[in-house]
DNA sequence: AGAGACTTCCAAAGCGCTTTGGCTGCTTTG
DNA sequence: CAAAGCAGCCAAAGCGCTTTGGAAGTCTCT
């Protein structure tokens, strides 16, 4: 059933037909509601192909997937997902993934772009000066930035967590329990979310006098094994740390494990203080001791990116709205006064 | 520039071009390369809306995504997605993600067949006599299932892993091990690898004479809670089980810390074998006490399926061939005797 | 040399929608 | 009462590609 069959069989024209579809206003209300009915009782549904070729709209929104035989999607990306899909579903919002190779992520992009293919994107794990950030916000593509970027001329339209805050946090409370030597087990240094998870720590550490040493900080990618690596080589310096910020769930794994490895305890030995994404399949409270946590749901910000995409494209949201949530800070079990 | 464009400054036909840039025999050599030559240099690359509109392929494959506020996306979906994206990036393949409501996926399968938005699609964690696997069958699409089904009168194409030899293969080596009192922690019961890996190991303990009990045996979903919770009942029968085998590596971190709150150790009271799909970011080697695996890489499962959905496509694969792929059993410490 | 068979190209008809630029006929206005 | 305005509809022209159904020119064969 296409629009002409239908037209045809309501004895009017494709025009009248299509306009009282999509809401035109020079059509009566009456025939719009013959219209509707028709189309209605007939399941018809304009061909996607043929009316983007016409509008060059395709109502869904891609994503450029960096990927390649050394890089590995990050875990982080699936629960981002499930919210995104939270939303797209009561919406018929596609989302298309462009798998790109990591080190040229830029022709991917390009290409989505002139192909039309998608109505907007939206990009994530953004570096300082970004470039695929400055690429995106020339090729006039409606985009939002999952986490944010610095060093531009220009704004632009992001959803962020107040990731500066959260460790701020999280460093003042170990600050108030009496700790003064505190480690920073961080993510990738180079991408954003890290730098200012550093500079939360840093600012906490610095207004009660304190500082971040350079081997009390950690960077690396976010797996169980980095984790332990890190927390062994910090613990067995000539003066440890007496607790340790860690950056993902995942990475406070591997550091439960070296604690254990070097038989200290937590909180005993060590306070513990890790960013919780919010993982449905590990959960910072069933940690060996429950786990404290700067807490802030991926989930949701997917759910949230793909509601700010969709007013974009339709035109309700515009310039460079910056949005940042604040972070919770979840006190459990792995956090005490300094050992003495 | 269009094909309209490119002819004209080629004085030829868009006809012409056109099928010298697909292909087609009935284009002299020496004109094909001219026109190859202007594409080339004038970066001329058709429009996918109009290609598509005229012969009806995307060029893209497509996956249903079951979403909804009570269903989390598996994690494992995100390494199969690298490997996915592993093949798709070196041939242009784009994959689209149709996120559904999880009650109803079959709306939106219909949806995008008839929308001719994909090419392909691709089923994943498939339960005996699936009903997506029929439909999509029916409705005549291309597509593989990542798993298997059971229960239908028609073959169908897949790729699937030896789920009942990796766990009659663990089993048996926990049999040989002296082993008498066997238990598994495993998925969701309702999809079909579960109930693979079930008959596995209960065919290797009936080869010897033993069964698994009924309440030797727990399904759920894969998280590490649901792994402790159900170690800890297993443990704190009055016959507990001298040997787990475990469906997932997120499930026997659940798993090793009920063991230690019970003040019990790996191997010596507990022998654990799990099943790893290789994730980056956790490696049984690194647990407490290495980890026996039956090992299978998902991301090569993911990159397969892209290449023969692409094979599919092209016409280059037919039929309903199955592959199932071995697994390996690495032994590591996790394992020993029987305790006597 | 003429018929048939290729080879190589082209004009034009789709694909199914949106949108431009009218065209009616009726109501309002000075 | 003529001019103007407006609501409501339509025919047809795109959007940019593929593909059908020739047509012209070249070869081959009897």
């Amino acid at each position: 059933m296409n629009l002409k069959q239908l037209s045809h069989m309501l004895s009017l024209s494709q025009t009248t037909v299509s306009r009282a579809l999509n809401g035109y206003p020079e059509v009566s209300e009456e025939t719009r509601r013959r219209v509707m009915d028709a189309a209605k009782r007939h399941g018809y549904r304009p061909n996607p192909s043929a009316r983007r070729l016409a509008t060059g709209k395709s109502g869904m929104i891609g994503y450029v997937l960096p990927t390649g035989a050394a890089v590995d999607i990050d875990p982080h990306f699936v629960e981002f997902l499930s919210g995104l899909g939270d939303y797209a579903r009561a919406h018929e919002l596609d989302l298309v993934l462009s798998p790109a190779d990591a080190d040229d992520e830029e022709t991917t992009y390009r290409r989505i772009v002139a192909n039309r293919q998608v109505d907007a994107v939206y990009l994530s794990s953004p570096r300082p000066a970004d470039r695929r950030l400055a690429l995106v916000n020339t090729l006039g593509i409606p985009f939002i930035v999952h986490g944010r970027s610095e060093g531009f001329d220009f704004d632009y339209p992001y959803l962020d967590i107040d990731n500066e805050g959260a460790f701020h946090e999280a460093a003042r409370l170990l600050i108030q329990l009496g700790h003064k030597r505190l480690a920073l087990i961080n993510g990738n240094e180079r991408e954003t979310f890290a730098i200012h998870r550093e500079r939360g720590m840093r600012r906490a550490l610095a207004a009660s006098g304190l500082t971040l040493g350079e081997r009390h900080i950690r960077s690396m990618t976010m797996t169980e094994e980095n984790g332990y690596r890190a927390a062994r080589r910090l613990l067995e310096e000539d003066e440890p740390p007496t607790a340790i910020v860690c950056s993902s769930l995942i990475m406070a794994l591997g550091v439960v494990r070296a604690v254990r490895d070097l038989g200290l305890t937590i909180p005993g030995d060590l306070s513990l203080v890790a960013h919780d994404d919010v993982f449905p399949w590990l959960r910072p409270e069933n940690f060996p001791v429950p786990l404290s946590t700067t807490r802030s749901s991926i989930r949701l910000a997917g759910a949230r990116v793909a509601e700010r995409l969709a007013a974009r494209i339709s035109g309700l949201e515009e310039g460079a709205r910056g949005e940042v949530w604040p972070v919770d800070l979840v006190v459990r079990g792995s956090v005490a006064g300094a050992p003495v």
